[in-house]
DNA sequence: TTTTAGTATAGACTATAGTCTAGATATAAA
DNA sequence: TTTATATCTAGACTATAGTCTATACTAAAA
């Protein structure tokens, strides 16, 4: 996560996750994030919004992870291996390194709050790929004709989103990555003629 | 929702939720609920946990429907019409009659708190009507074999929960019960043979 | 230079969710 | 009936997210 030591903005959002990470979210006070970052409460509301807005920082990393997927991954395989495996390195990402209290937080942000939604945002790395794959799909003819290509990303994301979002009220008690390997194809195969 | 307007929990409930749909649930303040119920702040910490708490009756109002639901659907039907039924009633419920914000929040409590998940819930009356049907239909022999009881009757609320989910994230924008028509009958033909 | 406008920093202040403790009221045991 | 216990009510108190206003800094226009 960014931390330009130097700046301000920097600063505070690094010791905030470091805290974060440490004594968790709700633990964790806007007076110990100034303190630790040595700034200020007003230059940290000049900075953010809220102390949830922290958290988008999660999201800008989710698609971190999809600006590498889209070098890496195999323009030849079909679509739905493709979506397969993006959703696969998803949760592996999540399981592995994501706090699931922080990603709790990020999802109850989206629900609350009025303002900025990045997950949401069309010009995500994230759905720009999903798109693409949505269109290749599309035209190799595999998915069903009354479904568009932005009904078929649209509801790859909705369920995707859903899975995460089960697993975390759930509280992390079972695999993701199981889960998403146990129904997502499932989930693909009804989008398929 | 409940309103034993003699008993003091009676007064808070119906005072909040009348506030709720009045002002908003962030603009009323636990002074505004407790100043309107004529109780006090003790009183209210007494009987609930906290303000999100409060929430709850939202998911018994859910289960109420699905009492009426029950004795209401005809069991004739093939498992998979029933799945779609209970779906279209839901979401019409949602969408007539009940606030957004408040759906938001309920299901904001769900990710952040550790205390009462009423929602997930397996004796929920929610859970016993699907996970009827499910057997039905798997005594029917219209599921994939690989699917246990357990495992559609999941499959069934998450992507149900990652439905409303998005619907609420992108602020009701969209009509919930069209939504459900489109995409629901493509889930339930991915689990089944 | 000096002025000015925009941006950043500081910390006192406000609003409100949630805690704490003392006392009232009901209920059961003696 | 008295005593003891548990439950309920009351409101003062605490902690903290977010606001507000004053000052300091920066960089461009005069």
């Amino acid at each position: 996560m960014k931390s330009n030591k130097s700046n301000t903005k920097g600063k505070i959002v690094s010791a905030a996750w470091k805290l974060f990470y440490q004594y968790g979210y709700d633990n964790t006070t806007i007076e110990d994030i100034v303190e630790a970052s040595e700034t200020s409460r007003g230059s940290f509301y000049h900075y953010f919004e809220s102390k949830d807005s922290l958290l988008s920082s999660l999201s800008y990393l989710f698609d971190d992870k999809y600006d590498e997927l889209q070098n890496e991954i195999d323009p030849n395989w079909p679509a739905i291996e493709k979506l397969k495996y993006i959703n696969q390195e998803l949760f592996l990402l999540i399981e592995n390194t994501v706090s699931i209290e922080l990603l709790c937080r990020l999802f109850a942000m989206h629900l609350t709050t009025s303002g900025e939604k990045h997950l949401l945002n069309p010009n995500r790395t994230y759905y720009k790929l999903i798109r693409q794959i949505a269109i290749e799909g599309k035209e190799a003819g595999i998915f069903k004709d009354s479904l568009s290509v932005n009904d078929i990303t649209r509801a790859y994301a909705i369920f995707e989103r859903g899975l995460m979002y089960d697993w975390c009220i759930c509280g992390g008690t079972y695999s993701l990555c199981q889960q998403g390997q146990t129904l997502m194809p499932l989930f693909l195969e009804g989008l398929c003629k």
